[in-house]
DNA sequence: GTAGGTGCAAAGTGTTTGCATATAC
DNA sequence: GTATATGCAAACACTTTGCACCTAC
Protein backbone atom coordinates (compact mmCIF):
# COMPACT_ATOMS: atom_id res chain seq x y z
CA UNK A 1 0.00 0.00 0.00
CA UNK A 2 1.27 3.30 -0.89
CA UNK A 3 1.94 6.42 1.04
CA UNK A 4 -0.40 9.37 0.53
CA UNK A 5 1.67 12.51 -0.44
CA UNK A 6 3.10 13.65 2.76
CA UNK A 7 3.06 17.29 2.13
CA UNK A 8 -0.87 17.26 2.26
CA UNK A 9 -2.43 17.45 5.66
CA UNK A 10 -6.20 16.95 4.89
CA UNK A 11 -7.89 17.65 1.83
CA UNK A 12 -10.02 20.51 3.16
CA UNK A 13 -7.21 22.52 4.15
CA UNK A 14 -5.59 21.88 0.16
CA UNK A 15 -8.64 22.88 -1.18
CA UNK A 16 -8.89 25.91 1.14
CA UNK A 17 -5.21 26.88 0.34
CA UNK A 18 -5.68 27.08 -3.10
CA UNK A 19 -8.78 28.89 -2.64
CA UNK A 20 -11.81 26.55 -3.24
CA UNK A 21 -14.48 26.05 -1.14
CA UNK A 22 -14.39 22.85 0.91
CA UNK A 23 -17.42 20.83 0.82
CA UNK A 24 -17.25 17.21 2.34
CA UNK A 25 -17.61 16.33 -1.12
CA UNK A 26 -14.60 17.63 -2.42
CA UNK A 27 -12.38 16.30 0.25
CA UNK A 28 -14.12 13.08 -0.03
CA UNK A 29 -13.26 12.60 -3.72
CA UNK A 30 -9.91 14.04 -3.64
CA UNK A 31 -8.83 11.68 -0.91
CA UNK A 32 -10.52 9.07 -2.95
CA UNK A 33 -8.21 10.10 -6.16
CA UNK A 34 -4.84 10.24 -4.40
CA UNK A 35 -6.07 6.76 -2.74
CA UNK A 36 -7.02 4.57 -5.82
CA UNK A 37 -5.47 4.77 -9.34
CA UNK A 38 -7.05 4.75 -12.68
CA UNK A 39 -10.63 5.58 -11.34
CA UNK A 40 -13.78 6.50 -13.94
CA UNK A 41 -16.07 8.74 -12.48
CA UNK A 42 -18.52 5.93 -12.64
CA UNK A 43 -15.71 3.70 -9.71
CA UNK A 44 -15.32 7.33 -7.87
CA UNK A 45 -19.09 7.54 -7.91
CA UNK A 46 -20.01 4.24 -5.95
CA UNK A 47 -16.90 4.42 -4.05
CA UNK A 48 -17.79 8.45 -2.83
CA UNK A 49 -21.15 6.74 -1.80
CA UNK A 50 -20.28 4.44 0.61
CA UNK A 51 -18.89 7.43 2.68
CA UNK A 52 -21.78 9.58 2.07
CA UNK A 53 -24.30 7.87 0.33
CA UNK A 54 -26.60 11.35 -0.64
CA UNK A 55 -23.35 12.45 -2.83
CA UNK A 56 -24.56 12.89 -6.66
CA UNK A 57 -23.14 11.53 -9.78
CA UNK A 58 -23.51 15.31 -11.07
CA UNK A 59 -21.21 16.47 -8.29
CA UNK A 60 -18.59 13.44 -9.16
CA UNK A 61 -18.41 15.13 -12.86
CA UNK A 62 -18.55 18.59 -11.82
CA UNK A 63 -15.88 18.08 -9.26
CA UNK A 64 -13.57 16.14 -11.45
CA UNK A 65 -13.61 19.26 -13.90
CA UNK A 66 -12.66 21.34 -11.17
CA UNK A 67 -9.77 19.44 -10.34
CA UNK A 68 -8.63 19.24 -13.47
CA UNK A 69 -9.26 22.72 -14.13
CA UNK A 70 -7.00 23.25 -10.62
CA UNK A 71 -4.16 20.60 -12.33
CA UNK A 72 -5.14 18.33 -9.63
CA UNK A 73 -6.10 15.24 -11.55
CA UNK A 74 -4.81 14.46 -15.08
CA UNK A 75 -7.56 12.83 -17.54
CA UNK A 76 -6.54 9.49 -19.49
CA UNK A 77 -8.33 7.31 -22.32
CA UNK A 78 -7.44 4.05 -20.97
CA UNK A 79 -10.37 2.72 -23.00
CA UNK A 80 -13.25 3.72 -25.27
CA UNK A 81 -15.88 3.51 -22.35
CA UNK A 82 -14.70 6.30 -19.74
CA UNK A 83 -12.46 8.26 -18.99
CA UNK A 84 -10.11 7.79 -15.77
CA UNK A 85 -8.34 9.98 -13.90
CA UNK A 86 -5.37 9.99 -11.80
CA UNK A 87 -3.92 12.26 -9.29
CA UNK A 88 -1.67 14.65 -10.47
CA UNK A 89 1.27 14.95 -7.88
CA UNK A 90 2.25 11.22 -9.37
CA UNK A 91 5.32 11.32 -11.64
CA UNK A 92 4.94 11.09 -15.36
CA UNK A 93 4.17 7.54 -16.38
CA UNK A 94 2.43 5.61 -19.24
CA UNK A 95 0.71 2.46 -19.07
CA UNK A 96 0.47 -0.71 -21.03
CA UNK A 97 -3.47 -2.48 -21.13
CA UNK A 98 -4.18 -5.89 -21.57
CA UNK A 99 -7.63 -5.44 -23.59
CA UNK A 100 -8.59 -9.62 -21.86
CA UNK A 101 -8.92 -8.97 -18.49
CA UNK A 102 -8.73 -5.16 -17.97
CA UNK A 103 -4.84 -5.14 -16.22
CA UNK A 104 -3.03 -1.82 -15.94
CA UNK A 105 1.15 -2.06 -15.70
CA UNK A 106 2.30 1.55 -15.23
CA UNK A 107 5.50 2.31 -16.92
CA UNK A 108 8.21 4.94 -17.18
CA UNK A 109 9.86 6.54 -20.56
CA UNK A 110 12.94 8.75 -20.30
CA UNK A 111 12.75 8.30 -24.42
CA UNK A 112 9.69 9.87 -24.68
CA UNK A 113 9.95 12.46 -22.48
CA UNK A 114 13.35 13.48 -24.79
CA UNK A 115 10.95 13.39 -27.79
CA UNK A 116 8.28 15.17 -25.91
CA UNK A 117 10.98 17.80 -25.71
CA UNK A 118 12.24 17.55 -29.14
CA UNK A 119 8.31 18.08 -30.72
CA UNK A 120 7.82 21.01 -28.87
CA UNK A 121 10.64 22.87 -29.89
CA UNK A 122 10.34 21.44 -33.45
CA UNK A 123 6.69 23.01 -33.44
CA UNK A 124 7.03 25.67 -31.34
CA UNK A 125 3.99 23.87 -29.22
CA UNK A 126 3.53 24.32 -25.68
CA UNK A 127 2.74 20.38 -24.43
CA UNK A 128 0.46 19.74 -21.79
CA UNK A 129 -0.61 16.57 -22.13
CA UNK A 130 1.40 13.57 -23.13
CA UNK A 131 -0.51 9.76 -23.33
CA UNK A 132 1.54 7.00 -24.26
CA UNK A 133 -0.65 4.10 -24.37
CA UNK A 134 0.18 0.49 -25.23
CA UNK A 135 -2.65 -2.30 -25.31
CA UNK A 136 -2.79 -6.06 -26.28
CA UNK A 137 -2.91 -8.91 -24.64
CA UNK A 138 -0.98 -10.46 -21.41
CA UNK A 139 0.29 -14.21 -21.17
CA UNK A 140 -2.77 -15.77 -19.47
CA UNK A 141 -5.31 -13.88 -21.69
CA UNK A 142 -3.61 -15.47 -24.46
CA UNK A 143 -3.88 -18.23 -22.96
CA UNK A 144 -7.34 -18.12 -22.23
CA UNK A 145 -7.85 -17.15 -26.30
CA UNK A 146 -5.86 -20.33 -27.47
CA UNK B 1 -2.85 15.10 -51.95
CA UNK B 2 -1.77 11.53 -51.08
CA UNK B 3 -1.97 8.24 -53.43
CA UNK B 4 -4.20 5.74 -52.72
CA UNK B 5 -2.50 2.73 -51.72
CA UNK B 6 -1.23 1.58 -55.14
CA UNK B 7 -2.24 -2.07 -54.41
CA UNK B 8 -5.93 -1.65 -54.26
CA UNK B 9 -7.63 -2.01 -57.69
CA UNK B 10 -11.38 -0.84 -56.26
CA UNK B 11 -12.96 -1.01 -52.78
CA UNK B 12 -15.46 -3.94 -53.56
CA UNK B 13 -12.94 -5.92 -55.37
CA UNK B 14 -10.54 -5.70 -51.79
CA UNK B 15 -13.89 -6.60 -49.77
CA UNK B 16 -14.78 -9.56 -51.66
CA UNK B 17 -11.44 -10.67 -51.72
CA UNK B 18 -11.41 -10.88 -47.95
CA UNK B 19 -14.67 -12.61 -48.06
CA UNK B 20 -17.13 -9.74 -47.45
CA UNK B 21 -20.55 -8.36 -49.35
CA UNK B 22 -19.17 -5.77 -51.05
CA UNK B 23 -22.17 -3.31 -50.60
CA UNK B 24 -21.74 0.22 -51.71
CA UNK B 25 -22.13 1.35 -48.59
CA UNK B 26 -19.47 -0.37 -47.01
CA UNK B 27 -17.31 0.24 -50.81
CA UNK B 28 -17.76 3.88 -49.99
CA UNK B 29 -17.13 4.27 -46.35
CA UNK B 30 -13.67 2.26 -47.36
CA UNK B 31 -12.67 4.72 -50.16
CA UNK B 32 -13.96 7.59 -47.86
CA UNK B 33 -11.71 6.41 -45.01
CA UNK B 34 -8.46 5.84 -47.06
CA UNK B 35 -9.08 9.54 -48.62
CA UNK B 36 -9.31 11.48 -45.62
CA UNK B 37 -7.49 11.32 -41.66
CA UNK B 38 -8.63 11.24 -38.53
CA UNK B 39 -12.70 10.92 -39.82
CA UNK B 40 -14.77 10.26 -36.70
CA UNK B 41 -18.47 8.38 -37.53
CA UNK B 42 -20.16 12.18 -37.96
CA UNK B 43 -17.89 12.95 -40.26
CA UNK B 44 -17.89 10.12 -42.13
CA UNK B 45 -21.72 9.90 -42.41
CA UNK B 46 -21.94 13.62 -43.17
CA UNK B 47 -19.63 12.95 -46.01
CA UNK B 48 -21.30 9.68 -47.33
CA UNK B 49 -24.29 10.84 -47.58
CA UNK B 50 -23.27 13.84 -50.16
CA UNK B 51 -22.89 10.64 -52.67
CA UNK B 52 -25.47 8.19 -50.92
CA UNK B 53 -28.26 10.33 -49.52
CA UNK B 54 -30.12 7.53 -48.30
CA UNK B 55 -27.40 5.48 -46.22
CA UNK B 56 -27.45 5.47 -41.77
CA UNK B 57 -25.36 6.54 -39.20
CA UNK B 58 -26.19 2.93 -38.05
CA UNK B 59 -24.78 1.85 -41.44
CA UNK B 60 -21.54 3.67 -40.61
CA UNK B 61 -21.29 2.42 -36.87
CA UNK B 62 -21.70 -1.06 -37.66
CA UNK B 63 -19.47 -0.94 -40.73
CA UNK B 64 -16.77 0.66 -38.84
CA UNK B 65 -16.79 -1.94 -36.39
CA UNK B 66 -16.18 -4.56 -39.37
CA UNK B 67 -13.44 -2.68 -40.48
CA UNK B 68 -11.52 -2.61 -36.88
CA UNK B 69 -12.27 -6.52 -36.66
CA UNK B 70 -10.86 -6.84 -39.99
CA UNK B 71 -7.95 -4.59 -39.22
CA UNK B 72 -8.42 -1.93 -42.63
CA UNK B 73 -9.33 0.82 -39.19
CA UNK B 74 -7.40 1.67 -35.94
CA UNK B 75 -9.75 3.75 -33.54
CA UNK B 76 -7.72 6.63 -32.21
CA UNK B 77 -8.26 8.84 -29.31
CA UNK B 78 -7.53 12.16 -30.40
CA UNK B 79 -10.21 14.17 -27.94
CA UNK B 80 -12.24 13.44 -25.23
CA UNK B 81 -15.98 13.17 -27.34
CA UNK B 82 -15.56 10.67 -30.26
CA UNK B 83 -13.16 7.99 -31.50
CA UNK B 84 -11.58 9.21 -34.90
CA UNK B 85 -10.57 6.53 -37.25
CA UNK B 86 -8.19 5.99 -39.42
CA UNK B 87 -6.79 3.38 -42.07
CA UNK B 88 -4.65 1.12 -40.67
CA UNK B 89 -2.38 0.61 -44.26
CA UNK B 90 -0.59 3.60 -43.25
CA UNK B 91 2.87 3.18 -40.92
CA UNK B 92 2.73 3.74 -37.63
CA UNK B 93 2.41 7.66 -36.37
CA UNK B 94 1.78 9.51 -33.70
CA UNK B 95 0.02 12.54 -33.01
CA UNK B 96 0.48 16.01 -31.86
CA UNK B 97 -2.95 17.91 -31.14
CA UNK B 98 -3.59 21.31 -30.61
CA UNK B 99 -6.20 21.89 -27.93
CA UNK B 100 -6.96 25.63 -29.24
CA UNK B 101 -7.30 24.91 -32.58
CA UNK B 102 -7.86 21.21 -33.44
CA UNK B 103 -4.39 21.13 -35.67
CA UNK B 104 -3.27 17.74 -36.27
CA UNK B 105 0.14 17.34 -37.22
CA UNK B 106 1.30 13.73 -37.32
CA UNK B 107 4.68 12.23 -36.10
CA UNK B 108 7.24 9.51 -36.42
CA UNK B 109 8.70 7.88 -33.70
CA UNK B 110 11.39 5.06 -33.95
CA UNK B 111 12.40 5.07 -30.03
CA UNK B 112 8.87 4.38 -29.39
CA UNK B 113 8.79 1.40 -31.05
CA UNK B 114 11.83 0.18 -29.33
CA UNK B 115 10.11 0.56 -26.02
CA UNK B 116 7.13 -0.94 -27.68
CA UNK B 117 9.55 -3.79 -27.98
CA UNK B 118 10.87 -3.74 -24.93
CA UNK B 119 8.09 -3.39 -23.43
CA UNK B 120 6.11 -6.63 -24.60
CA UNK B 121 9.13 -8.64 -23.88
CA UNK B 122 9.46 -7.48 -20.33
CA UNK B 123 5.72 -7.91 -19.50
CA UNK B 124 5.37 -11.37 -21.76
CA UNK B 125 2.40 -9.09 -23.98
CA UNK B 126 1.39 -9.00 -27.03
CA UNK B 127 1.00 -5.14 -28.64
CA UNK B 128 -1.22 -4.81 -30.68
CA UNK B 129 -2.00 -0.90 -30.64
CA UNK B 130 0.11 1.68 -29.65
CA UNK B 131 -0.89 5.26 -29.34
CA UNK B 132 0.99 8.47 -28.44
CA UNK B 133 -0.61 11.60 -27.74
CA UNK B 134 0.85 14.89 -27.28
CA UNK B 135 -1.50 17.65 -26.64
CA UNK B 136 -1.05 21.50 -25.81
CA UNK B 137 -0.74 24.53 -27.77
CA UNK B 138 0.61 25.81 -30.99
CA UNK B 139 1.93 29.30 -31.34
CA UNK B 140 -0.54 31.09 -32.32
CA UNK B 141 -3.24 29.47 -30.49
CA UNK B 142 -0.80 30.48 -27.54
CA UNK B 143 -0.65 34.34 -28.52
CA UNK B 144 -4.88 34.26 -28.74
CA UNK B 145 -4.72 33.35 -24.93
CA UNK B 146 -1.77 36.14 -24.17
C1' DG C 1 -33.56 -18.57 -52.52
C1' DT C 2 -31.09 -17.49 -48.51
C1' DA C 3 -27.77 -15.59 -45.44
C1' DG C 4 -26.51 -11.49 -44.32
C1' DG C 5 -26.78 -6.17 -44.65
C1' DT C 6 -29.46 -1.94 -44.39
C1' DG C 7 -32.57 1.83 -42.66
C1' DC C 8 -35.30 3.38 -39.20
C1' DA C 9 -36.70 4.19 -34.63
C1' DA C 10 -36.00 3.10 -30.09
C1' DA C 11 -32.96 2.10 -26.28
C1' DG C 12 -28.30 2.48 -23.99
C1' DT C 13 -24.23 4.80 -22.20
C1' DG C 14 -21.53 8.38 -20.31
C1' DT C 15 -21.73 13.25 -19.44
C1' DT C 16 -23.74 17.98 -18.88
C1' DT C 17 -27.12 21.40 -17.36
C1' DG C 18 -31.21 24.10 -15.13
C1' DC C 19 -33.09 24.99 -11.06
C1' DA C 20 -34.45 25.05 -6.20
C1' DT C 21 -32.27 24.07 -1.91
C1' DA C 22 -28.37 23.89 1.14
C1' DT C 23 -23.73 25.29 2.73
C1' DA C 24 -19.10 27.63 3.28
C1' DC C 25 -17.24 31.66 4.36
C1' DG D 1 -26.05 37.31 4.35
C1' DT D 2 -24.36 36.11 0.02
C1' DA D 3 -21.99 33.79 -3.34
C1' DT D 4 -21.27 29.31 -4.52
C1' DA D 5 -21.96 24.12 -4.39
C1' DT D 6 -25.16 20.39 -4.23
C1' DG D 7 -28.91 16.98 -5.54
C1' DC D 8 -32.26 15.84 -8.59
C1' DA D 9 -34.27 15.24 -12.95
C1' DA D 10 -34.18 16.32 -17.45
C1' DA D 11 -31.40 17.02 -21.54
C1' DC D 12 -27.38 15.81 -24.45
C1' DA D 13 -24.19 13.50 -27.56
C1' DC D 14 -22.43 9.40 -29.14
C1' DT D 15 -23.18 4.58 -29.94
C1' DT D 16 -25.77 0.16 -30.09
C1' DT D 17 -29.76 -2.79 -31.02
C1' DG D 18 -34.41 -4.94 -32.69
C1' DC D 19 -36.88 -5.62 -36.48
C1' DA D 20 -38.90 -5.58 -41.15
C1' DC D 21 -37.27 -5.00 -45.66
C1' DC D 22 -33.70 -5.38 -49.15
C1' DT D 23 -29.50 -7.19 -51.72
C1' DA D 24 -25.23 -9.81 -52.85
C1' DC D 25 -24.08 -14.03 -53.99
Amino acid sequence: MKDKPISRINDREALSRIGQRATSQRALLLELINEVEHLDAGDLYRRAKERQPRISLSTVYRTLQLFKRLGLVQERHLDKAHHHYEARARAEHHHLVCLGCGKIIEFDCPLCRQKREDMARANDFEITEVEVRFAGYCASCRKDRG
